[in-house]
RNA sequence: GCACCCAUAGUAAAAUGGAUAUUACGUCGGUUUCCGGAGCCGAAGGUCCAGGUUCGAUUCCUGGUGGGUGUACCA
């Protein structure tokens, strides 16, 4: 089953494209496209082929879309197409085309009828990234979900995807962090918790330098002692990362994400030099008031903005160590394409990179796959009472405390540890699908009330029709058997079968521009027309056929809600 | 200055150039002898402005307005 319902309906129409009078006047290699109904009351399907090809052949819509209509062969597959308004050709499944799909949708749990590519690609995703030293707050939380999503998502469809987490593991910030290490550090508190203790000594540091010009400098002492090898510096940079990356990485054990790289910016730090010889002797970059830079006069976006690669000081920049990391990925993890899951304000950086990288010869599918930020109610950065900024480890725990409050208020009677489990699924969750059910360029308002509803466009009415599905086998008393006759008999139940023989039609179609919130409005319609399914048609009541076929149903779009969430990042529970 | 991104009901969001612009929250009304009502059914309310391309524009182009961001030695 590799094929979508659009897809065969797509061979359908251009069998029958090329059985009509003006086959041959078409343009060359004119193939015709369906498309979901965009609304279900003119059928399943539809296609505008025949407003394309009018404009074209110069004839009208209405007698084009007639004459495809009458040479469409739609088989057991399709009744015959209806013609609406100026010229759309509009399809409606047979009852035996559903029936025939929801089998084979039951024979296919690993994928649910989503396709393999054809030829795997080796993807090199970069996102999450943080400094260390610095906790994540929830400017991270976006680009990681998004990032996380597109991985799963991508793997799921068959692809070879490395995900690497490009900390910022060697920045001017250093110079900061190991001044404050020798000067202001409470060694007890490092070794009770070395995360708030590294945050403190670094905004101490941070603030006070900003108006003492003798601790600038001192700490960029430090910082060029460090780059120069000094010993006592390094071990405390080694230190300073050590405890940070077991502080991401809980962070990251309870969002369940997984990095197969930590490569950080330090890296590559022997790669820079040579490759600024590089491009210095290849003539694309050039000196200019001492730096070295790679100049863009072509491109108006860039034109007067070059990109500097070296200081006049010769310290190199992020743009260098960006330019080493897409070598890296290219020579050594073979990518054919790297994502960088990255805030939008990055991209004439990356647009700048893109390019240098395209000069020298490199054809890898860079993609920038930027996102907008998160603002409080007021449409201000998020910000906690005194002013800092909000630490992503502390809205997990009160997405979770507040989760908690509507189970326990809810279920009184679970244990104390179903209550805890099940909130911890719906609290993470609803962080996750926040973000990920929304356009990644719009900022959005971060809003616990929104986020933690139990009604509308939110992970817990998600996780609601799924646990829904699970109840029915529980009140059945045992778990799902295949096999069964399957008969369709209601509209409740045709829709429903169509809703999820769409799930294979939407995996590609969010990750073909990168946007998860296609699949989270997927689920979401899904879930409503489980709904609607689950008011109109009673399953336990029911005997012979039409039972098993909605017990089926029921399955499968458990399977489905379950699938789609895990790869949104979400799990489910059984019970909430 | 230059460049990039964004603009859709009271609020928050959807919509490969397609039909009567789709949802949610909130508001108002209906619905429960039934498998989890955390549901379902219904009502009111909208594309920043001006041009252009098109049979057709929320979508593409040009010019405004408003907001955000970036722009030679931070990342």
């Amino acid at each position: 089953m590799s094929e979508t319902i659009a897809q065969q309906l797509a061979s359908r129409l251009n069998a029958a494209l090329a059985k009509t009078d003006f086959a041959h006047d078409m343009p060359e290699g004119f193939s015709a496209q369906i498309d979901q109904a965009q609304n279900r009351q003119f059928g399943d399907y539809q296609s505008n082929a025949a407003m394309i090809l009018a404009k074209q052949l110069k004839r009208n819509p209405r007698e084009i879309a007639t004459a495809i209509a009458g040479t469409f062969d739609g088989g057991e597959f399709s009744e015959k197409p209806e013609i609406a308004g100026p010229g759309f050709i509009n399809f409606r499944l047979t009852t035996t085309a559903l029936e025939e799909r929801f089998k084979a949708l039951l024979d296919d749990p690993a994928l649910l009828g989503v396709a393999q590519v054809e030829v795997p690609q080796t993807i090199v995703t970069d996102f999450s990234a943080p400094n260390v030293a610095k906790p994540m707050h929830v400017g991270h939380i976006r680009g990681t979900i998004i990032g996380d999503c597109l991985v799963r998502m991508s793997r799921f469809i068959g692809n070879n995807v490395v995900s690497d987490n490009h900390i910022g593991d060697w920045g001017t910030q250093f110079g900061m962090i190991i001044w404050g290490w020798k000067n202001l550090l409470d060694k007890s508190a490092i070794e009770a918790d070395p995360i708030p203790e590294l945050l403190r000594i670094y905004r101490e540091v941070n603030a006070k330098q900003k108006d003492d010009a003798e601790l600038a400098e001192a700490c960029r002492e430090e910082l060029v002692k460090l780059q120069g090898g000094d010993e006592e510096n390094l071990a405390i940079w080694e230190k300073t990362i050590e405890v940070s990356k077991i502080g991401l990485q809980k962070i990251y054990d309870r969002l369940e994400i997984e990095f197969d790289y930590w490569l950080g910016e330090s890296f590559y730090n022997s790669q820079l030099a040579p490759l600024v010889d590089e491009l210095m002797a290849a003539g694309i970059a050039e000196e200019s008031d001492g730096a070295i830079c790679v100049f863009f006069p072509d491109d108006e976006k860039m034109a007067d903005k070059p990109a500097i690669i070296r200081k006049s000081d010769g310290g190199f920049l992020y743009a260098t160590t960006d330019l080493a990391t897409i070598d890296y990925r290219i020579k050594q993890l073979k990518a054919d394409a790297a994502w960088y899951v990255v805030g939008a304000p990055q991209q004439l950086h990356f647009d700048q990179i893109f390019e240098i990288s395209r000069r020298r010869g490199q054809n890898a599918d860079l993609q920038f796959i930027p996102f907008g930020s998160i603002l409080g109610k007021d449409r201000k950065m998020l910000r906690t009472r005194s002013g800092d900024t909000v630490q992503l480890a502390d809205v997990l725990d009160e997405a979770v405390e507040r989760a908690y409050q509507i189970v326990d208020k809810k279920n009184p009677d679970f244990s104390e540890k179903e209550k805890r489990d099940i909130a911890e699924v719906i609290g993470i969750g609803s962080v996750k699908y926040a973000e990920l059910s929304q356009f990644r360029m719009t900022d959005y308002i971060f809003d616990w009330d929104t986020m933690l509803a139990l009604k509308g466009n939110t992970a817990p009415y998600l996780i609601n029709a799924y646990v829904r599905t699970r109840a029915i086998f529980r009140k059945l008393g045992s778990d799902f058997e295949p096999g069964g006759a399957i008969t369709l008999t209601a509209d409740a139940e045709k829709d429903l079968v169509l809703k999820l023989a769409q799930f294979s039609e939407t995996v590609p179609a969010a990750l073909s521009d990168f946007r998860p919130n296609t699949l989270a409005n997927y689920l979401y319609e899904l879930a409503t027309t489980y709904h609607k399914f689950w008011e109109a048609c009673p399953v336990l009541k029911e005997e012979g056929a039409v039972r098993e076929t909605r017990l089926a149903l029921c399955e499968l779009t458990g399977q489905v809600l379950r699938k789609g969430l895990g790869l949104l990042g979400i799990r489910t529970t059984e019970k909430m």
